[in-house]
DNA sequence: TCCGCCGTTGGACGTTTGCGCAATATCGTC
DNA sequence: GACGATATTGCGCAAACGTCCAACGGCGGA
């Protein structure tokens, strides 16, 4: 098999794992079980553990952002795009996704790649958020004094009600994770409420 | 030593070890040392090291719980009670705290000890939230039409911010952390721009 | 004074972990 | 068809883990 191919093999076979098992008690012999290859080979291609169990979350994490990155793109208005946003960000059919995400800031503290992966990639959702506001005051859309700021703030606020949702399960109702943070989303960016409530969320 | 005591001691150990390594990776070997007795001992009276780890968990939650409770309860006024809130559960030196937190967020979809545990006192902070707030209406200095919403949304933005902070370091700055969910509260609640900045978080 | 309970010891046992290494299989190239 | 590079194997290693257990020791009741 071709190197590139191999790679992306053990970084799928170790998302499967790690998904089921979490990320934390992902081993490497679970990951070539997975593969049905001998755990050896993952060692030809990842110099330690913790650097593999970084790509498979940035596997998952980096495809979302770009999902939502793409889709956000091409709205036409900043308003559509921060629909598209919560749209895509809720955590509906995909709370695994988002339980890599628990798992990623916990280990964090323990695993220095791991730590950097996930670092990085929330700053690239914050980014991508304080892009948008910018771009809404700029349109004059928004009226927003503190476009990085407010970032963090929404998609803190979104992390720590899905974290709920996602840990406990029904501490928090599921549409109220979205509705809340779309109602905070327009109150931080000077909008009437419901503005940022689309259909597709009307639904959740 | 009585049993009581030696349950206690066991416990409180366990709770300085993890805030050094982490809950995650504490051992049995770790808290012995930490006493300064034998291994053994530890599993004379408790069944295995996860109930070890649960109670030790338990305790640093419960008691931080408590001891914020504590301090509200005494405060004159519900925006009193508010300033001791934030004073409280600001991660200033205590980010162990927190990412034991984080273990247990992460933990919790596949310990159902943990997620019981972790479900229970995240209830029951969004309970004394809810409850100050619903004060402050009453007696007029709030303004708030759901105060249950409130509370889950003033925490998550806590616990959004705070993990940032903890599992990643420097993504966001430590005093924006308060600052921003003191000016959310306020939002929330109706209340002037300031109104629950303490002097005590003013130095943070 | 002796006995027996029980808190406590300290190490053995089996498992699992990440990692490394020599041997083997496989495949493209001359 | 032989060769060399390399993908892959399979096991070994040392360390660390939770758990268990036979033996020790001090203290209170008979």
């Amino acid at each position: 098999m071709a190197p590139a191919d191999r790679r992306a093999a053990i970084v799928d076979a170790t998302v499967a794992v790690a998904v089921r098992k979490g990320l934390a008690s992902t081993t490497v012999r679970d990951v070539a079980a997975e593969m049905g290859t001998s755990s050896g080979l993952i060692h030809h291609y990842f110099a330690s553990m913790d650097e593999v169990l970084a790509a498979a979350f940035e596997r998952v994490a980096a495809q979302d952002l770009e999902a939502s990155s793409a889709l956000m793109a091409r709205a036409a208005t900043p308003v559509e795009a921060l629909r598209s946003f919560f749209a895509t960000y809720t955590p509906a059919d995909k709370d695994w996704a988002f339980q890599l995400w628990l798992d990623a800031w916990a280990e964090a503290a323990r695993r220095p790649t791991v730590r950097a992966t996930s670092r990085r990639l929330n700053l690239a959702w914050q980014g991508l958020l304080a892009a948008t506001i910018r771009s809404g005051v700029a349109e004059g859309s928004f009226r927003c004094m503190d476009p990085d700021g407010a970032a963090w703030r929404i998609l803190s606020l979104l992390d720590g009600l899905a974290l709920q949702v996602v840990a406990h399960g029904t501490t928090i109702a599921r549409r109220d994770v979205v509705a809340w943070a779309t109602g905070a989303a327009e109150s931080e960016l000077g909008l009437e409420v419901g503005t940022l409530t689309s259909d597709a969320l009307r639904d959740s």
